[in-house]
DNA sequence: TGCAAAATAGCACGATCGTTCTTTTATTGA
DNA sequence: TCAATAAAAGAACGATCGTGCTATTTTGCA
């Protein structure tokens, strides 16, 4: 193989100077997510990591330095991934009603798959609530991140004319969160059928009560 | 000391034949559901729980025989507890909307206090929502039983005449559900203000909404 | 009061954990 | 191609975990 294709290839797979490790790194915070689905990020060991990836447990940690540092890519990884699925799609949509619409529904299909891998969002929630410390900060600084964007599109929502002039913005935002919160635990833990029909029910419901349903 | 006070002492304090071993075994409960509460079952360990009781490990693994057998005590203590102080004092409401109330409130009142203590049927959801074993068949009975008196109550209320005639009754159980849920989440775990009157004012919406406002 | 039985303690085991240190291997850039 | 550097492996550490075994202590009852 001459030296120029290795040149090449090197460009494009990594054009950033991005070298293997920075590669490596990802595939691991990849796997690590996924780990931490479905055993929470507390569940997650460097063992286990290291196993599903094929390498050390030496060789994974020197990664991050530390379980907390690894527990945090994990969140940040999340944290873009939700972003990316749930709500930059949703800004497609004009504001308003049809965007607080799409918002919810984005965040109920993936909540409708994380009924099967899990959802760290509250895992981790149960996880570090009482506790402190850096993980907890990055976790709570992510949650508020995207329940402070659903507010917002409450509020236009509201400004638009879509809702009632009197609807309380953060009154609407809590009774969504508690529907996803019901429908994961319904269906993930107690597997009772029909939930997420519940749950489109309840948003249907609560656009109905604050003046959303015409 | 004589034999007949030790005699008497026996009667009123163990009158059905309960041991020594009973009662340190129920103090052992007692102090294993405090810690799990606070750090969930998963956490709950031997050696910690030996500690705060000043026992030996073995002193206390010898009363459960596994910390499997460990964990459904707690449970089922805590189950205990809910109905004494949740569900039963409701009952002495009369049936309808004004049971439902109290079931609410008296919900309401228990999560205000596990915002601090932290509470087994939510933690545990998480712990164990995909494993098998008795310990989960333990939790999901227990909150299954306590969400089917609140179906129950929801069911009555209709009947009674105090909600529409066309209220989908376990619609309404699990959008109170998700209510407490997001008390919870919100209150504990992000330390959002308020989130207690965010919950009362959702119950409200709910009887507004199917017709029990009035 | 004394003796059987129950309750508790003490100790050790294998396993897993996060982490550190040293050594080996793979990658990079001139 | 070769030296410098990054990446990965390997081994060992102290700690904690649940659990089994064997003493020792405490309790219950005649």
């Amino acid at each position: 193989m001459s030296v120029s294709s290795l040149s090449i290839s090197r460009e494009s797979l990594a054009p950033k100077g991005q070298q293997k490790g920075q590669q490596t790194k990802a595939a691991i915070v990849d796997a690590a997510l996924g780990l931490a689905t479905q055993i929470g990020l507390e569940g997650l060991s460097i063992g286990a990591l290291a196993e599903v990836m094929r390498m050390s447990k030496s060789g994974v940690f020197a990664h991050f330095g530390s379980r907390e540092e690894l527990q945090i890519s994990v969140v940040r990884e999340y944290h873009t991934r939700f972003e990316e699925e749930v709500f930059f799609p949703a800004l497609q949509h004009p504001r308003g009603l049809p965007r607080l619409r799409a918002m919810f529904n984005n965040w109920m299909q993936r909540t409708s798959i994380e009924i099967d891998s899990g959802c760290i969002y509250i895992s981790g929630a149960v996880e570090f609530d009482d506790r402190s410390g850096p993980v907890r900060d990055a976790l709570a600084g992510s949650v508020r991140t995207w329940l402070k964007a659903m507010d917002r599109a409450v509020v236009q929502a509201k400004e638009a004319g879509h809702l009632n002039a009197d609807a309380d913005e953060h009154q609407v935002a809590f009774e969504i969160h508690g529907l996803i919160l019901a429908l994961h635990y319904e269906a993930r833990f107690l597997k009772t059928p029909n939930s997420a029909d519940r749950a489109h029910k309840g948003f249907a419901n609560i656009l109905q009560r604050f003046g959303g349903a015409g």
